[in-house]
DNA sequence: GCCGCGATACTTGTATGCAAGTATCCGAGC
DNA sequence: GCTCGGATACTTGCATACAAGTATCGCGGC
């Protein structure tokens, strides 16, 4: 399991190329362990098609595709709009409160510029309003599918004010919850989910190894 | 993989009960393997919450929680529900030819009552939907998620009519998607879908034993 | 008769050994 | 120099052996 997460993290911060190759038996001496964990750890991060592995040849780091992009993006928008539907109706005063004070926290993390701190206070954010749902599966989901919006995200050093407009939007939203306005709620929230999309193209030029399709 | 798809069903067509153990050496010796592919399969079954495994001392056969069963219901429906948007949107003839064509033999088979070729192609025309959006992945999580509805489905005998209405939903569903009409054929999918959910209160008074909390 | 304690038989988790298959590299033949 | 063939070293997949831990059953003491 520990294992599950030091690859799959390796995987998405690019640490491990797209392309390259997996030995379980390298991958097992460096992490200290049998061959069971990684290769049970292996095959989660199939399961998430963030490493490919052919019989009796080798396992690889799957490269980025941009069909699971945009089907990780389609799945991630489906269910947290849906999501966020629920929560608006059923969300109380201290959940908001909840989600307000994680929003200092974002201006704090914004204004220092610690961009590790705003992945770690994105993520609680976004569970907190999955978890608003009554439906905390549906983050477990949304987040393994995540991992390869992650991957393109990592690769492209934000631009200056990326962390100012993640907050507004991430306060337009949180505003919509507040006044209980599902629709506004929903519209908020797939505007901000389909920011990180928009650099797939820009990046993809300057990376073209660690992608799939010509 | 082959002993995943045989315990999944064996579990959600309630050959192995709810709450029961399950020895991973004994199904070892049934299935005629090792432990390892049993440990494999049992490793996502617990990813679908069908088993839960507590260390040391045995994996279960998890019992039917109401909130597992709502979480499915909730992300099957989001995710085939925005993807029957897209359906509609993209479709082409053939695509509802394809359709309509597995709709006459929904028919065939609620004339014949024969339930378990029915249930094959319900899969069938929701997997062609899914498709259809372009994310074909959608399909795969989907059907995941779909395991904990069939449970119950299947300790229902289902009533009269209920091929019937079935194959009936279904046509509306295709004709608004034929129609490329985005929002009556998600409407149409959404009150489909949650037909199954109507029945779990009267499930769950008749096997009590299947169930979670009190 | 009842309670407490210890040995036992089971469980999962991990490590290792074996089998089957593929790519590669090196040498022989042309 | 080029091509073809075989041995080798690697891979994953499976089976098995070992380690650590828990519930249970039975026996001894009260």
């Amino acid at each position: 399991m520990q294992v599950y997460a030091a690859l799959r993290d390796a995987i998405v911060r690019a640490e491990l190329a797209p392309g390259q190759k997996l030995s379980e038996n390298e991958l097992a001496g460096q992490l200290g362990v049998s061959r069971t964990p990684v290769r049970e750890a292996i095959a989660r991060l199939r399961e998430d098609r963030l490493v490919e592995v052919v019989p009796q040849l080798g396992t690889f780091v799957a490269r980025i595709s941009t069909q699971a992009v945009a089907d990780a993006q389609f799945i991630r928008e489906a269910l947290e709009c849906a999501a966020i539907r629920r929560a608006a109706e059923r969300c109380g005063e201290d959940d908001v409160n909840a989600l307000e004070e994680n929003l200092r926290a974002q201006e704090r993390a914004r204004d220092a510029s610690d961009f590790d701190a705003f992945y770690v206070l994105d993520d609680a954010f976004h569970q907190t309003l999955c978890n608003l749902s009554g439906h905390p599966t549906v983050w477990s989901i949304s987040q393994r599918a995540k991992g390869h919006l992650n991957r393109v995200r990592r690769l492209s050093l934000p631009i200056g004010d990326y962390l100012t407009s993640m907050v507004d939007e991430h306060r337009a939203v949180t505003a919509a919850v507040a006044r209980h306005d599902a629709d506004e709620a929903e519209l908020a929230l797939r505007y901000h989910l389909r920011m990180v999309l928009r650099e797939v193209p820009r990046i993809r030029s300057q990376h073209p190894d660690f992608f799939d399709e010509a």
